[in-house]
This record gives structure tokens, C-alpha cells and sequence, in this order.
DNA sequence: TCGGTAGTTCCGAACTTTCGAACTATGGGA
DNA sequence: TCCCATAGTTCGAAAGTTCGGAACTACCGA
């Protein structure tokens, strides 16, 4: 198992967090993250409203959002804990996450209220 | 040549504009149509810094804006004119997009102030 | 009608994403 | 200490996406 790379907040890149915070899985996973305290084992997370994610691509996912730099990950034993990085990357692209986590919430919201979600 | 799509704001998705504003090229040519007085040709945007990028290429990056909603493309003649829908975005997700330009604009700032651009 | 310009489509190569299977690392008993 | 269970990672194949050159369509002016 290789170390876990993280981007120091100066080499944090909008393309790698947008492309991060693009698949809906894994906003939800950040969001989550956030929610939660900030701390929290993968694999609490292993389903997205009623699907369920395979290990393989959860890890993926944790992978994508930590080279972005949106959390941290550390070994803890046996699991892993994951901090968001909100705060460093709130002030280096000031408002870019509560903008990208409302229009996501937003978005929910309308599906949830009207439409059926599509099949 | 098959008509030109548009999703109705109600349709906007959240996603769809992470993915098409995740591309610096994207977001370049999108910041350039808002600067621009909200209306450009397609092919006076064929150059984002010093390179030049393919004809093919550019025809795919506005159809992606296009389809997430980020502009509205219509034939005029020989040529298109693609108006942004700021508007539009802004309120269905708003600061969406004022956080997300602003995001590219600071990490530039920081790139031609200090560090060379990697190869 | 022809020529030029603007943009689109097609298609193959290169890249990315997904997920099951096999693997590694750690901790807790027997 | 050895073995098992648990948490996560890596591998690899299949499916999907992106890129860009060549060929195409659409429109305008001469």
C-alpha cells in the first residue's frame, strides 16, 4: 500500500475539485463527510440513497476527493478517518464549496418535491 | 445537421455544469462569452493561451456547454452566436457560477504571479 | 454556380471509469 | 503466536468518454 498523497492547499487546482465534486456519488460522499463532524470510516458510507457502492469504487472515490484536496484521510488500525478539508480550500476558492454543495442541495430538494426521479 | 439542443432551466443539472466548467479550455471559453458582452463566434475563441485547439475539438467543447445549459447557441448564418445564460444559472444555483470563475481567475493570478506554468 | 468560411459528424486511438476478484494491513481472540 | 475477521487497496477487463484529423454540410458573396 503506497502512502496517501495530499495537495498542499497552495497546489490546490478548481479543475480537480470540480471534476471531483461532478459525480454526484461522491458530492454526496463530501457532503456526508461535512455533515457528520467532519470525521468518518468509509465504509459508513458505502450507499447513496439506496444504491450501493462497491469497496472498489468507493475507494476510488475517497481517492479522487484526497487528490483534489477536499479531505484528509489517515489510517486509524484498521480504518480509515476522513476530515473535509473545507477550511483550507474555502480560503484559498472562497465560496466555491457552499456554491457547488447548495446547487446540489437545491437540486434535490426539486426532485424530491415534484418530479419522480427518473428510472 | 441535427438542431441545436437546450435544456429548460428547470432541467439544469447541477452535475452537467461541474463536468462542462471542470475543463479549463471550457471554463475559458465560458468565461470569454460572459466578458465578451455575452455574445462571440465560435471560432474567435480557437486559441486559449498559446495553444490552438482543434476545430473538432471546439465544436465538442460547445456542444458540452451547450447541453448543460451554460450557453444558447444559435445559427446565424454561416456562423453561431452563443449568448451565456448567467442568468438563467444564477438563479436556478445561485453563486454558482461567480464562485467558480473567480476560483480559475485566482488560481491564474497566483500561476502568472509566481511559479511557471508545468509543461 | 463556384469558392471560401464556419461548424458538424465520423471514426480510430488514447484515456478514464467501473467493479469483481485477489490482495495487504491491522487488530482481536484462542 | 497463529489465525480469523474487517477495512481498504490494487489489478485487470469491459464499458464508456474524450480528442483530433479527415471528410462532410450549410451558408454567403461574387
Amino acid at each position: 500500500m503506497r502512502p496517501l498523497f495530499h495537495p498542499a492547499p497552495e497546489d490546490l487546482q478548481t479543475r480537480a475539485i470540480l471534476h471531483a465534486l461532478a459525480d454526484p456519488d461522491r458530492a454526496a460522499i463530501f457532503a456526508n463527510i461535512m455533515r457528520a463532524g467532519c470525521v468518518e470510516a468509509c465504509s459508513a458510507l458505502s450507499a447513496v440513497g439506496d444504491r450501493v457502492i462497491p469497496k472498489s469504487s468507493l475507494s476510488n472515490h475517497f481517492k479522487v476527493l484526497r487528490e483534489a484536496g477536499l479531505i484528509r484521510s489517515e489510517r486509524r488500525g484498521v480504518e480509515m478517518r476522513n476530515h473535509s478539508r473545507w477550511a483550507e480550500v474555502e480560503s484559498r476558492f472562497p465560496g466555491l464549496l457552499p456554491a457547488i454543495l447548495n446547487a446540489y442541495a437545491g437540486e434535490c430538494a426539486r426532485v424530491a418535491d415534484g418530479a419522480p426521479a427518473e428510472p
